[in-house]
DNA sequence: TGACGTTTGATAATGCTTATCGTGTAATAG
DNA sequence: CTATTACACGATAAGCATTATCAAACGTCA
């Protein structure tokens, strides 16, 4: 995705957030980084920017982001790592809430079919779905 | 899953452990847990059969047992939170070796289809889909 | 432009996890 | 059954990732 300075103050009015020069620069590394990058490696790439910026600042705006909806974070579960027993091949229900999560058995799904080729050289393993979405007990 | 004694000290032989108290509570912890317990809450459950356990005894122990391949931890992203911009529903492909993410249009993918009805009252806002295995330049 | 509320940078604090080290215990051989 | 030895345990310090704090600087809006 390319970067668009009038469509980031366009975002940041719509969910009232002040234009800042170190914004700017952390959602222009954000779209430019295209290996789903940490904080940290966020802060490599503000720095060649701004190399006064504060980790704090960049960890900081990417909290106020997620928080807005411009950015979102792979793991549900980041945080303290959850265990899983259950080793052979199986699925989660994941409430986002709560972040409880249920086993899917694998039967409980259709297989998993690829449509494309996967790049040369990739060996599958396992195939995991996490459905996502609101249990009933944090339903409004 | 039950736990049964026997078998655990089959799989700490298979796999060159000392069979301690400790770690059979912890094992029985972890199997009688069936919501994904964190470190912590393992902690929690085997504290009251061994009150005098340590935490560090715990950590230890569940490190020991995933690189053992008695257990697995959900997420492979666990550490620092993976970032995304992308917010278009669309799917992962993931190497287990160098954490590589790699984006699968949601167009390469059959769609996920459920076989059986979820629990009453989850409403699903979306399906994530994880390839993993090895990818070209981490094979061997 | 001026006043106000927000953001920044520096740094301290927190939470989760791993490392260290002296003591204790399981495994193995005798 | 006991001695030996390597491995595991408990207590605690250390290490990352992340969040909180607070004074100074900046963006916003009148």
């Amino acid at each position: 995705m390319q970067f668009d300075a009038e469509q980031f103050r366009g975002l940041c009015a719509e969910h009232g957030l002040a234009v800042t020069h170190q914004r700017q620069a952390i959602y222009q590394a954000l779209l430019s980084l295209h290996d789903h990058p940490s904080a940290e490696g966020v802060y490599g790439k503000v720095r060649k920017r701004i190399p006064s910026i504060s980790l704090a600042t960049v960890y900081k705006n990417i909290k106020t982001f997620v928080d807005s909806g411009l950015l979102r974070e792979m793991s549900l579960h980041h945080g303290s790592a959850r265990l899983e027993t259950n080793l052979d091949p199986h699925h989660h229900l994941v409430c986002v809430q709560c972040k409880a999560i249920v086993d899917l058995e694998n039967a409980d799904l259709e297989p998993v079919r690829l449509k494309k080729k996967l790049p040369r050289g990739f060996s599958v393993q396992r195939c995991s779905v996490e459905v996502i979405g609101l249990c009933a007990r944090c339903s409004p």
